[in-house]
DNA sequence: CAGCTCATGTGAACGACTTTTACATGAGCC
DNA sequence: GGCTCATGTAAAAGTCGTTCACATGAGCTG
């Protein structure tokens, strides 16, 4: 009947068992409130309470939470983002679009992580491992575009899928900047940001040529695998709104 | 023959004579070399040689001395803009690129403005002076969307331009923010970022519906089929580069 | 169980920063 | 010449980051 170790340090005594953790939790907590710029070292230890000295136990400076933070943050964005992609169900552009809204949902759902991963001026390329955890959330993107440049159009040349991947990037990341979060938020835009992106994305497609609409999708070599009838799935819809990326051409 | 004021307080008696903006340039040049996090008003006030409780006659505390000098910054980056658009002469498409390089530019070269204007954390919207001035920056974007969104070709739809805007806006600063400056500016990217925004940007158009070829601009609504040769280029030429926006489409 | 050891936490201390307060200086005006 | 007010200084309080010597007690070893 005796407690397992987490238990019995989970009731604190001198020594707190979890305070790795606990400070990690607190980080987030503080840097979701205030941003990583106010975030303070010292404020984490209060709330995990420790004595100010104790997170040097666990982290080498206020930096290396920051960082541990970040890698986190990259793994879970990461996460996300596979998911979203799916491996490119029902289709690729469908799931292309997924993925944009998935990165403007991360950084919507978890503005600690944002703040820690693109907003807290660390040296992310010093950190090898930050830098590898970064690599591997941009491939997610990366692959996604290699298979959406592996079916270009008959007629148009084949884009690079770097620079479709680094393009639809820096796309999320300057609505996600500007737009959906924070600061510009309030900005009165004439749409959401996850409309803003989508319409952004969808039109860029077009200009490497391909079909953007969901009725005209499959028309050449390419893996139709899925009958047009379009799920009613919850949250945006997934292909182009009709008439086009935006509302209302008229 | 009496000196006047400036060049009498400039040889620093017990008053100064320029504090403020002495403290400005400081400020500039530590955010430049350290970041917005990283300035500090002690070391503005130590490298303009005055007490640390100086700076406080100038500016209620330090965010005071950001918000200044993003307000400057928005001002600056206007300027820019503007002669960057230079009312959209010679032609349209290419005014419009230029003020995406332009956009860009002004990240690479003026670090410490970009910095405090976008990456500070400030709260732009809590400082009306501030919001303005950002506002009529983004209005020369806006502008510029406005007249490129009356010249859609006949047979497209026309799409907002405040919608235009927003894309070019997020394309812009999502570029600059990944991929011009400091951290993940080393990522070994496959072309310069003034290279990856023009291609992001002529490729948008396109699928607009504008005709991004200088050579067939006057045609129709469709784009354009490219022949295979590809330039090699160096350097950034002002229009789409001879074989569509990117390098080799093989 | 005694005792050892090492990971983990404490308290005190240092220097730097932000901000406030009382006081000093001197430029410009009568 | 003297007044006054903007602009500077020094000192102090409070916070942070960080280090160091020391305390605690969990888990092992016998």
């Amino acid at each position: 009947m005796s407690w397992r170790k987490e238990e019995r340090r989970a009731e604190r005594g001198y020594h707190h068992g979890n305070l790795k953790e606990a400070l990690l939790q607190a980080a987030l907590g503080l840097i979701a409130e205030k941003g990583a710029a106010g975030f303070t070292f010292a404020d984490a230890a209060r709330m995990a309470g420790v004595s100010a000295a104790a997170p040097y136990r666990h982290f080498r400076d206020r930096d290396e939470l920051l960082s541990s933070i970040a890698q986190r943050g990259f793994e879970q964005f990461e996460a996300r983002l596979t998911a979203a992609w799916d491996d490119g169900r029902p289709d690729t552009v469908t799931a292309f679009e997924r993925v944009g809204r998935a990165y403007l949902a991360f950084a919507r759902e978890e503005p600690a992580f944002y703040n820690a991963m693109f907003e807290s001026g660390l040296p992310i390329d010093a950190n090898p491992a930050l830098q590898a955890a970064s690599e591997r959330a941009f491939n997610v993107i990366r692959a996604a575009a290699e298979r959406l440049a592996a079916l270009a159009p008959p007629g148009a040349p084949r884009p690079p899928a770097m620079m479709m991947a680094l393009h639809i990037w820096s796309m999320a990341h300057g609505v996600a900047s500007l737009f959906s979060r924070g600061d510009a938020a309030r900005r009165k835009l004439p749409m959401s940001p996850d409309e803003l992106l989508e319409a952004e994305v969808l039109i860029y497609l077009r200009g490497l040529g391909f079909p953007t609409d969901r009725s005209s999708s499959a028309k050449s070599a390419e893996p139709p695998p899925v009958p047009p009838e379009a799920s009613s799935g919850s949250g945006v819809p997934p292909g182009g709104t009709p008439g086009g990326p935006w509302g209302k051409p008229k």
